[in-house]
DNA sequence: GTGTTTTCTGGGAAAAACCCTAGAGCAGAC
DNA sequence: GTCTGCTCTAGGGTTTTTCCCAGAAAACAC
């Protein structure tokens, strides 16, 4: 019966602690753990009912740590700590948290309420969602406005900068596959293109990543992996 | 003899606060406000002497507020908190702070220490520049690499997803004049075109704005203002 | 005043991005 | 089985962006 605490910043770690020695001082005792890695391992070793994890940390974020953490012991109950609302966290969330899966998602700018909101729901069985992100959820999930990951995958390259070559290069397409990629990309994301009347007021390149940065669908932490991966890719098959 | 801490997040002002409790008690009372509008008032009103602004503030932000600040009370030391290291702050407030001013800039990623450090520092009559940031600042005042007002303006154009023409008519200018400006925009960043030899990796347009994004030279809440301005003068010209 | 930087101008050529339509392979859902 | 949605392919078009050149007006410092 004991919770952890898994963030690397003191300042943050301490606020939600000392939140809960107030409130559920029933729970205790509390660890704390800087980075994802060591969450991981440290829930093996204790097994607490319940798990704060930051989302950005180093050596494992928080949404990988999940991951590790619900295949080794499924029913431990997750919260979430983010910063931002962004779209491209509750994507991946998505795919690694079970259908029935017992999680919080709270946002860093909680009240004080909230957080303990969250965890009284969590230890009880529930659900515990961020007002603020609810509206990105819906949006995850309504078939119009998601993306495909074939799309996403298109709009990570173009916010690096890419040109339409580079991508097919990269991805192993044709040219053309990438431009069928991303006027999908546009249609979904509203940007009018040229052809439609009114002004062309938009290059819809950029502005497809500009809407998508809007939206937390991408943010500068995601596309640094991305850029990593390519690299590394490059390195290997140049050798 | 009193200091003032503005910041619309409780957390953030109750760190502080408390940092200084224990470490400047001397320096007592510490008043506190949620944002740069109520701050200028205060600072008014009490004539403190360090003042800590966050960025980040509803109504009026941290930089605006200083701006007012030492236009009233020049001698006032003023510390700014901030979430990033993003240049176009460093660049803002490099405008508004008197060359031989007294401030202190502070990442909310700092310690404890550095930030009574800092405190002393200002209250002293020296500067404190937060480590992370010096790097930024150095390149602000290197010519080759900080960017002109009418090229930051393009920038923070491509970056909104406008076509050349559509700045053109935002700005007043030919399209030629925009791409121009365009031209040394990239040349600036250091983004090699297509005639460059090797490998014409980068859609330069897209590039520049992942740079900029990287760069912190540009950010979410920076281009929102961007935007709305661009509303006004548009539903103003139309009407 | 001079000199420097910044900015805007012009034309013409090349490359990249975008538009349209249409079909075919392939998965998973029902 | 059929149906739907996603993805890649193809050809041939238009528009936008980028590149090269060079010169001139304006602002600023000294």
């Amino acid at each position: 019966m004991t919770i952890l605490i898994a963030d690397d910043e003191e300042r943050d770690r301490s606020w939600i602690k000392e939140l809960l020695e107030k409130n559920l001082p029933e729970q205790a005792p509390f660890h704390e753990v800087a980075d994802g890695q060591q969450a991981v391992e440290t829930v093996l070793k204790i097994k607490p009912k319940l798990v704060f994890l930051d989302i950005k940390m180093p050596a494992l974020s928080g949404i990988k740590a999940a991951e590790q953490i619900l295949q080794s012991i499924p029913n431990t109950g997750i919260i979430i700590l983010s910063n931002f609302s962004d779209e491209v966290y509750v994507r991946q969330l998505w795919k690694v948290v079970p259908a029935d899966g017992v999680f919080g998602y709270v946002l860093k700018s909680a009240s004080n309420e909230q957080v303990i909101e969250a965890a009284k729901a969590v230890l009880g069985g529930d659900c515990w969602i961020h007002p603020g992100i609810s509206r990105v959820i819906q949006r995850t999930q309504n078939r119009a406005t998601s993306l495909t990951p074939a799309e996403f995958e298109a709009l990570a390259c173009i916010a690096l900068g890419l040109t339409d070559s580079a991508i097919a290069r990269r991805l192993y397409l044709t040219e053309k596959a990438v431009q069928s990629r991303l006027k999908s990309l546009y249609s979904k994301m509203a940007i009018q293109g040229r052809s439609e009347q009114g002004d062309t007021e938009h290059n819809q390149r950029c502005r497809a990543v500009y809407m998508a940065y809007k939206r937390g669908l991408i943010n500068q932490s995601e596309l640094d992996e991305w850029e990593s991966r390519f690299l590394e890719n490059k390195a290997g098959s140049e050798s």
